[in-house]
DNA sequence: TGTACTGTTACATGCCCACC
DNA sequence: GGTGGGCATGTAACAGTACA
């Protein structure tokens, strides 16, 4: 049974955001494109494990996508988590083309890509630091002894997975995506025994529903971009810029005439990534270059987005869905 | 307490678009 | 092309807050 499923991460929502809105010859863009494509590709890679997850008996598993808990003040990440009530499943997922080398001699994780070597965090330690905060976390929730698997997902099927001589088990945890299936009901097999109630299942599936928090960062911030710098307007997505302007229910184009009705849904979520967590009257004016505050106003309204505060300083908010 | 200011709401008017 | 419904707009009224 899916229960949370896998959404856009919020990171790259900012990023696209901010090249939305930064000049083409802007000196911080071609960093904030790298950091943009490499989260597509670990995103690629998640959205591509589902299709192989999703087919699980789903009467045994509770299924999560992308959790993000807190444990004693510790924040830990799981991309893919399996809940069942016999054991449990943390699905680290890679998305790296090339050769991938695990020396568990030396304990080094190493990547082989035309004639070029590279180090990565070994995902073998990342998956047991998530373990052993995972337990700590069921702990506090009186659940102790719960068994707690790891596996590692290779999303791309032309990566090829080596180890140093006698590490046959890397090969048990670290597995091409058509291949995970079967080591989980390998691993079904191995744990047969009930450990906690059905009810139990859906009290703990609730939590770490309830308790997952994420990452909210401010990307302005990370980049060193100062607030002025981001473009203010409603974006053309044929010109690609920030050049409509409001007429009679719609936006259009100055540059190529292009109309669209939602066009300020958009650059609101922008203004709610980058600038602020709210946003008043006065700022939608500003941003979405509205003279009328009636308009703004209405267009405010009609977003649908939480708000707060009565006549006077109404503040919209960042709607979950963003989160 | 009166005034200025900000933001929301109600209402009359005008525009757009489907239908004939 | 004419018509009518639905929706957006501009304006005015109203509500709430800040400040002298």
């Amino acid at each position: 049974m899916l229960i949370k499923n896998r959404q856009v991460p919020l990171r790259m929502k900012m990023d696209e955001a901010l090249l939305r809105r930064l000049p083409a010859n802007h000196y911080k863009r071609k960093i904030i494109e790298e950091d943009f494509a490499k989260r597509k590709a670990g995103y690629d890679g998640e959205q591509a494990i589902d299709y192989f997850i999703n087919r699980l008996p789903s009467h045994i598993f509770h299924i999560f996508h992308d959790l993000r808990l807190n444990v004693n003040s510790h924040y830990f990440q799981i991309d893919t988590l399996l809940l069942s009530q016999y054991f449990t499943i943390i699905i680290e997922i890679k998305n790296i083309v090339g050769t991938l080398y695990f020396d568990t001699i030396s304990k080094q994780f190493i990547r082989k890509l035309e004639d070029r070597e590279e180090g990565f965090r070994d995902p073998i330690i990342q998956v047991k630091e998530q373990k052993e905060l995972l337990n700590e976390w069921f702990e506090v929730r009186g659940l102790s002894s719960f068994p707690i698997e790891t596996l590692i997902g290779i999303s791309n099927p032309s990566t090829i997975v080596t180890a140093s001589k006698n590490s046959h088990h890397i090969y048990k945890k670290v597995l091409h995506f058509e291949h995970l299936k079967d080591r989980i009901f390998e691993l079904m097999d191995q744990h047969k025994r009930s450990r906690i109630t059905n009810r139990e299942l859906l009290e703990i599936g609730n939590s770490l529903q309830h308790e997952h928090a994420p990452l909210v960062q401010d990307v302005t911030k990370i980049y060193g971009i100062e607030s002025t710098e981001v473009g203010k307007g409603v974006y053309c997505n044929v010109c690609t810029q920030l050049s409509m302007v409001r007429g009679h229910g719609r936006w259009k184009c100055l540059k190529c005439g292009k109309t669209c009705r939602t066009g300020h849904i958009q650059a609101i979520q922008d203004y709610l990534l980058l600038v602020d967590r709210f946003i008043t009257n006065k700022d939608c004016r500003s941003f979405l270059k509205l003279k009328d505050p009636a308009a703004a106003s209405r267009i405010l309204k009609s977003t649908g987005l939480p708000w707060k505060g009565g006549y006077k300083d109404r503040r919209y908010f960042l709607p979950e869905m963003l989160k």
